[in-house]
DNA sequence: TCTTGTCTTGTTATGTTATAACGTTCATTC
DNA sequence: GAATGAACGTTATAACATAACAAGACAAGA
């Protein structure tokens, strides 16, 4: 079933903020990993700002809540978020967002609006790359795939 | 007719720097684009390579050769070729590659080896990213595209 | 209990990548 | 021969990212 993006749209985001967060804690309950209270942070702060955020802005917003303003503090948390696959970094941006779609085995794509900066999580399409590396004997383990483009609302 | 990509096996290098020295020079008079020397040697550097440069060690043979040695000086010429489709910026590595298929008209995908560090450019896919885009009204300009694994020779 | 090891957080310091802003040169155009 | 615009170079700074070390928490095992 075709997973519908919320990025350009208006949803219920106290929901999704609250999904994420239950998504994580069930993760790392079942998988035994600490999700303490800098990565609970951090991933909050993302999943509020439902946009892309770089490090160093997610790391003012932390300093403020108490935890240190040096930069490991978020690369640190955010490369946990990441590797659990809570958060996704969008390359193009030099960002990080929160995933949009928490717990789900996924292979993120997203759409970048260049004008209003909104960043929207899709699927995967893979299918011409993955012949093309099948074909010249290249094994695949992760992907990039970032559109840079004018959202619905940012159209002339 | 599918693009057979050269990255990961050996080829006419020889001719393919001089294959994209020409294309170049082709493109550039006929649109009335000016070659000019920093940005003909930052091309030169990047086909002779062959692989991913950042913009720092193409700064570095610039400067050698007699060219400025500040960051503007690789960046600008960079820039010029990347907007005619010359030279691609890899997101993934912040870095620059030759483009493999001089002056055809193309929308570029990468396979990156994350342990020999080399690049193979390869076709767009598309389709999965093109109907999730129109589906949710974005419009897209540019992709990026770039998978990161295993090339045939560093596979165990 | 004491010790040992692992994980997490914080700090200092530094490294890497990228751009803003300004002045000069040179060719084109009026 | 002034005005315009493109290219190049410089200075300075911004933005992004990591290496390396110290200290506390906590659990496993002697
Ligand atoms: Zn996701
Ligand atoms: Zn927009
Ligand atoms: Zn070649
Ligand atoms: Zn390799």
């Amino acid at each position: 079933m075709p997973y519908k993006p919320t990025g350009f749209s208006s949803h219920d985001h106290d929901g999704c903020i609250a999904q994420g967060m239950q998504a994580a804690e069930a993760f790392c309950a079942a998988k035994g990993l600490q999700l303490t209270p800098v990565r609970r942070r951090t991933l909050e702060i993302l999943l509020q700002a439902h946009e892309a955020m770089g490090a160093y802005d997610v790391l003012a917003r932390l300093s403020q809540d108490g935890f240190g303003d040096k930069p490991p503090v978020a690369y640190r948390a955010l490369a946990f978020l990441q590797d659990h696959g809570f958060v996704h970094r969008i390359e193009r941006l030099n960002a990080f967002v929160a995933c949009a779609r928490p717990g789900a085995d996924h292979d993120p794509a997203f759409m970048i609006c260049r004008s209003c900066g909104k960043v929207a999580e899709s699927e995967l399409s893979g299918s011409g790359l993955t012949a093309s590396a099948r074909e010249s004997g290249f094994v695949i383990e992760q992907t990039v795939i970032e559109a840079e483009g004018l959202c619905p609302g940012c159209q002339p």
